[in-house]
DNA sequence: ATCCTATAAAATGTCGACATTCGACATTTG
DNA sequence: CAAATGTCGAATGTCGACATTTTATAGGAT
């Protein structure tokens, strides 16, 4: 990731993604422009294109005339985003699939490993951002940037929820497992077996972090 | 398209959107901030917002600290855009088949007829905005909306590329086969050949238009 | 007591001006 | 003559203030 210049615009990203992992902005919550130029001391054009940037990438929700909230996700549209994510990488997957070698399946299998290590040890982030980085390399072979970017912009969210609810996710051996599993059916390298397990895997996934927020909500009230 | 109010951002869009539709704009060309303000008697706030959901959206490409410029489209990413649109809407159809009706599918076969009229008139408009119609209903049954919303801006982009490469796309007797052997496969409800058979369509249009770009830069270079 | 209305406060939308950065042209140097 | 450097103009980035709309509040009527 290079960025030439960090301008202002960034900051206020950084600081409403980071308010984000850290929990201090709630879901449905109200983005004021004028306390956020005051707390970074800016003005509130630049404040104004980060959040319209934010609200692009979908992790804030605008309404004209009246503001910009913090995204709410039902469970219904979590398991959406996963099986849309699902849809997007398994044939971005089974496209790479063709150009990929032994030793690169082999080096997935290894990142399946240090999951599964990472896992055990409780380190959220390391096993967050490997995470991206094994998904990442099943279709990063696929030529089709337009993919690349759609698929993307779901990724940043899911990572969102993923630092959220983690911890019952999933075992460290279950990670490695269906981890696993996916290196297996790319290794195939058969195109229908690959987006029907990748698929498979985004809707498990999301239906159960769907569960664990429907727990949270259910909780709460 | 419902427009509780339409404010001067909308009309910046509109502005440029028409433009582009009308040849106007260039890909490439620059996209001045200051111009753009005087010719629509705003100021330079609300076209700044304008631009970057057009940018957003993917119709214009933005460099910090240079501008903003419309997007340029290799033959590739034209065929990347289409294949992406057809992974998309080739399972959103899918699952909407499912939850269809006779009567309905009878009315997209009316639709591929009222499309192959309005193609052997010349009804450039009313056929680009049929066939607009006609792949919405094809998906609209599915309640995934991030698969709506995610389709859509690549919908608009096509639809602008389809108002310039239209005349020597489909002959109308064409455009009717195609779709209707579309209908035919959402008729039977089996997932796999509606992906499959929505995919190929995507694909196809997706390389004619290409080639049409290529004549087109081949001649004027 | 509830609902409607008018008023006031606050947040977003818009504006014009200044600061900073980029690109092009002219100048200098090898 | 080519390449590097310095300068100047123009466009973007940012700012503070004003206008408009929304929201909250207080008052009065039924």
């Amino acid at each position: 990731m290079l960025s030439p210049k960090e301008t202002y615009k960034d900051i206020v990203i950084r600081h409403i993604y980071d308010g984000l992992m850290e929990g201090r902005y709630s879901p449905g919550e109200k983005v004021l422009e004028s306390v956020l130029a005051t707390d970074l001391g800016l003005s509130r054009a630049p404040v104004r294109e980060g959040l319209r940037e934010l609200v692009s990438i979908g992790l804030l929700e605008y309404r004209p005339q009246v503001g910009n909230f913090v995204a709410t996700m039902t469970p219904q549209e979590i398991v959406d985003t996963y099986v849309t994510r699902g849809v997007l990488e398994g044939f971005a997957s089974s496209e790479a699939a063709a150009e990929m070698s032994e030793e690169e399946f082999d080096l997935l299998d290894e990142k399946a490993g240090r999951m599964q290590l990472a896992a055990s040890r409780n380190r959220k982030k390391e096993l967050n951002d490997l995470g991206e980085i094994f998904h990442k390399s099943l279709f990063r072979h696929c030529r089709n940037l337009q993919l690349h970017k759609q698929a993307e912009s779901l990724s940043l969210k899911h990572h969102l929820l993923f630092h959220r609810y983690w911890a019952n996710l999933y075992s460290p051996e279950e990670i490695a497992s269906r981890h696993r599993k996916i290196v297996n059916v790319m290794r195939s390298k058969n195109p229908d077996q690959i987006e029907k397990t990748i698929r498979e895997h985004y809707f498990i996934t999301g239906n159960r972090i769907a569960d664990l927020a429907r727990q949270e909500s259910g909780n709460n009230a």
